[in-house]
DNA sequence: CTGTTAGCGCATTCAG
DNA sequence: CTGAATGCGCTAACAG
């Protein structure tokens, strides 16, 4: 018992020729206490999941993600807590080991997936009582204990429009990967479809399927687009990959942008900064959003409840040089 | 006990009505095993630790480190095993929550740091006793109960340099992040180097820092470099990232890539797609280097004994448009 | 100021 | 084929 005074800073409750004895002997015996046992007694594992609902292995190759999940780890880390990680299919999701079994004292998700997988996966996150923190996306559901940290997507997608409006883009495309079905891209969609909207006699803009994302697959599309419609006067990628993709492919055609066609992008995370010209793109807070989410996590594992069930981080446009 | 069985599977231990009736209950009460306690019975957490040590909080940015960690934490999800991530400054390695406390049954680590601190580092390893896989250095202690994991950097080095060679490079600059000190960039130059020895009358290889490996800090390093001692006949980026940024400032420049000036780059991860004309790199295989370390790792655990104590992957010439 | 008792949820062992 | 006793390492509560 004096040891585990010890061990938890309860320094008062001893001499100080005990506590130089028992640190001694940790010292000598390399002693690090048992977390799992310590969990077991407390019911409190100090420990987080993170659950990433990715199609492709490469769980980790976007830039959101990394940028999400280092935040998140730090803010954890910083307070004892440890982060566990796992990237899982949208229909695998009840599979995960941070689901299966009790590990964690709390679980944070990006998901994706839509229809009957969605609804599938709320059932299963309904099942599990525990706190969760779920990125990206706004789930309405009131009767889970969770809180959903998201970006002002919406009004990027609405400020991009206004943008590239202003610069006389009339016909714009937008390049929208789907193998992972995430609701963030959507509502950057859905933001420039209403600000395109209200000039709907003069103006358009047409969502093209980009597959996985990938360079290649994205110019294809655009390849494709371009041959059945002509060129456009704008392309806006869902994400910064999908606009350098585009950027690239016009620019190996002789097309000069932004003169003959204007591109955006959207995220601008570091390797934004290998495009040339610079993207114009749209500042995603990834890693504000994970710190938050780690906040509201503990605070709701220390208080008994979430600050709020929901929130939103600011956007900015960053301009750059293909608008 | 029962129950018990039921969860591990011991179905014939009872009779089909038993298992009926067991697994009816678990599905109303919504149970979950409690994977800490079921260690602590054990001694098996079923759950391994990677440290990345990394100066910066993006301890995920780079490439490398998340194709290693995707493919370290896919192998083990499959087989049960949690994966717990926490980056960590070089100096801040013993505050790590995952070294302080035994939450794991094994752990991975990308290493950083030199001198001192490298051996302090070793000291807070050795004093762990827990088995290990190290990625991306070879470390030579015996007393280690490591398995360490490499890929064949230097022959890439020299690989790039031969290729380099060949192409008429006379005079050639390497760009070498040195935020974080990591092995792996400097075996690259090692390869390299000993390919320039051989022509060493005629040839010359220069080591460049270029800082914290932005885009901004190579760009500035290069730019101060050819201010300095004038035009190169070729650049390499010890990574893609400073292989593209060098690449975007001769081009803004107006120098002829490859025909005036050669670039380089190293790694071969996705973004690499992003640079025009298309980067000359090798490719490291860094989500395979993941997986091997996995397998290494738990069949440690799980005979004893690594299979050996050192893995070499091999890396190939991605010939590209800037040679 | 220090030590004793008990129990967290699970699985090994062994008895019925 | 099923269940009772036991202990993994830790800490809350309490006794000395």
């Amino acid at each position: 018992m004096t040891v585990s005074n010890y061990i938890n800073g309860r320094l008062d409750t001893m001499g100080t020729e005990t506590q130089e004895r028992v640190g001694e002997a940790i010292r000598a015996l390399n002693y690090r206490p048992d977390i799992s046992a310590r969990g077991l007694r407390r019911s409190k594992l100090l420990s987080i999941g993170m659950i990433i609902v990715d199609e492709s292995p490469h769980y980790l190759a976007d830039g959101y993600t990394t940028q999400i999940v280092s935040g998140l780890g730090n803010f954890l880390n910083e307070r004892g807590y440890t982060l566990q990680l796992e990237g899982v299919r949208a229909r695998a999701l009840a599979k995960s080991s941070l689901i299966q079994g009790l590990r964690t004292d709390g679980l944070c998700l990006m998901l994706s997936g839509k229809g009957a997988v969605k609804r599938d996966q709320m059932a299963v996150l309904r099942e599990l009582r525990q706190p969760l923190v779920i990125f990206l996306e706004s789930i309405g559901a009131t009767d889970l204990d969770a809180c959903c940290i998201v970006a002002e997507d919406r009004k990027g997608g609405r400020l991009l429009a206004q943008h590239l409006i202003e610069r006389g883009a009339k016909r714009t495309v937008m390049l929208m990967p789907t193998l992972n079905y995430w609701r963030a891209l959507y509502a950057r969609f859905e933001g420039a479809r209403h600000t395109y909207a209200s000039h709907r006699r003069t103006h358009s803009l047409k969502l093209v399927d980009c597959g996985d994302g990938s360079v290649a697959a994205a110019q294809e599309a655009l390849a494709a687009e371009i041959d059945r419609c002509g060129m456009p006067d704008a392309v806006m990628g869902a994400n910064d990959q999908a606009g350098i993709a585009a950027l690239n492919l016009l620019r190996s055609r002789g097309v000069k942008v932004p003169d003959q066609v204007r591109v955006t992008g959207f995220n601008a995370f570091e390797f934004r900064d290998f495009s040339r010209p610079l993207l114009t793109s749209v500042k995603s807070p990834g890693y504000e959003m994970g710190k938050i989410g780690g906040w509201e996590l503990l605070t709701r594992l220390n208080e008994g409840k979430f600050s709020q069930s929901r929130r939103k981080l600011p956007v900015r446009i960053m301009s750059g040089e293909t608008t």
